[in-house]
DNA sequence: CATATCTCGATATTTTTTTATCGATATCCA
DNA sequence: TGGATATCGATAAAAAAATATCGAGATATG
């Protein structure tokens, strides 16, 4: 990995906040000015602007326009990425219906799902289609990036249908830890994760556990 | 802090696990098989779980009845946290939906919108509230957490709102950082970080890049 | 035109997190 | 019963990430 996981995920964070620079009118950024509206410390913000590629000037600091540039290139939100998703259900349904995620590079091209009702249905322009046609679609449409949005239990299965069709990465937001081949890219979206963190934290702050844990953060 | 966020994270994922152990009458486990399964290196597992306080038995493990109730006492999911919810979209839909949540101690009770089409409207059992109303209502009924899923671009306003109701915890899907008092814990769900990861691994994949930069991994 | 100041980029240090090692102990099996 | 073995818990080492420091170059100001 040629960059540190944390830095890859705040250069979306960038993204948005020079956008909104941009829209303002404002052309050209500090790394001091970004930390002092992102919370964050100027030399973090350097270092991971300098795996984009992007070079600034003394005293002026980054031009923004160059700067999203420089990070839509380096994520590849430049050229499209097309996907397939699994499980048109709740959360499924919202994905379909994010049109912004085209702006990142992400275009969700069909859906699959197992039940009757829910096959040859449209969802949000998107037409839901039998799983079975999965394998052989995505590798006629040479498809290489697959969503998985249906219960736990079958997140698995799916993920085997998905390689078998030459699906190369898979964003899994079933929270199970999927078993699949070294070369294939799994990203697992486990919100539960998140909101166990946040349980924890105010947990504890309810708890009053004894001794106020120093209050430091 | 006293743990790790990267423990904190794993935990969950322990706890889906042995939920799946304990379904299939496995009652006692060691960190290797967990470890096997999950794809972590036992030691790692360990002193995630240390956290909790269980205590293990050499050569058996750890109950896994045991270890479940410990992982949910340490983050809290025994007493469920009520919550709001801010933007009655596609997103906050799929969440308003999502049963499961309370299984990890978040009930939410009352979803919220500036959009008078959906307020007055039912979604998954929960009313749709105008906006006006939640820094009353969340005072009211000690509401402490509260999740945005509207727009970017009211995101601050909304927090604000919550702040002023007493809400002490935010869970926020849209892609901003929040400014708000420092007693006040947020946590960002950034979808588009996640999905950076992804595609520039993918990206990084075709591209072959010409391998300057070391290209080590 | 000189000087003060700001910010970059590189390098060094500190902190956090992951991984390795090792003795102790419970269980299994001969 | 006694030895082999697996696994725990504690401590140590290594790796990764965050933060600090500093010289150099750009810009503004007097
Ligand atoms: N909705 C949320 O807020 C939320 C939050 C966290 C995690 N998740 C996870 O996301 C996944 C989906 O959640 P959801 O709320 O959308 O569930 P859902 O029940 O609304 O949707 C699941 C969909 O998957 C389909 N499905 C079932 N078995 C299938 C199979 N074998 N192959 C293909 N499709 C199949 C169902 O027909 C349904 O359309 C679950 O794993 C859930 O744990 C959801
Ligand atoms: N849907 C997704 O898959 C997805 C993925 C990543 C991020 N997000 C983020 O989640 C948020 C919601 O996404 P969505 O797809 O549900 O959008 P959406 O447009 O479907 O829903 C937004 C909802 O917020 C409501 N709203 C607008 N202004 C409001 C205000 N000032 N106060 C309260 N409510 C207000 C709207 O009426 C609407 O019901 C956005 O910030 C989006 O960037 C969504």
């Amino acid at each position: 990995m040629g960059i540190p996981q944390p830095s890859l995920n705040r250069l979306p964070q960038y993204h948005h906040y020079l956008n909104q620079l941009k829209a303002k009118g404002i052309n050209t950024v500090s790394c001091s000015l970004i930390g002092l509206d992102l919370n964050l410390v100027p030399v973090q913000i350097r270092k991971d602007l300098q795996y984009t590629g992007i070079v600034g000037k003394p005293k002026t600091g980054y031009a923004v326009a160059e700067l999203i540039a420089a990070i839509e290139t380096f994520l590849g939100w430049n050229n499209v990425q097309e996907a397939f998703l699994v499980g048109a259900g709740n959360l499924g349904t919202a994905l379909l219906g994010h049109e912004r995620f085209s702006t990142f590079g992400l275009r969700i091209v069909a859906a699959f799902d197992t039940d009757p009702e829910k096959i040859g249905q449209w969802i949000h322009g998107k037409m839901v289609l039998p799983l079975e046609k999965l394998a052989d679609l995505a590798k006629r449409m040479s498809i290489h990036l697959g969503i998985i949005t249906a219960p736990a239990e079958c997140a698995q299965w799916i993920a085997e249908k998905m390689v078998s069709g030459g699906i190369q990465a898979i964003w899994n937001f079933a929270p199970v830890r999927l078993n699949v081949p070294p070369e294939i890219i799994v990203h697992n979206e486990d919100l539960y994760s998140s909101l166990a963190s946040l349980s924890w934290k105010l947990a504890q702050r309810f708890n009053i556990p004894f001794q106020q844990d120093g209050g430091s953060n």
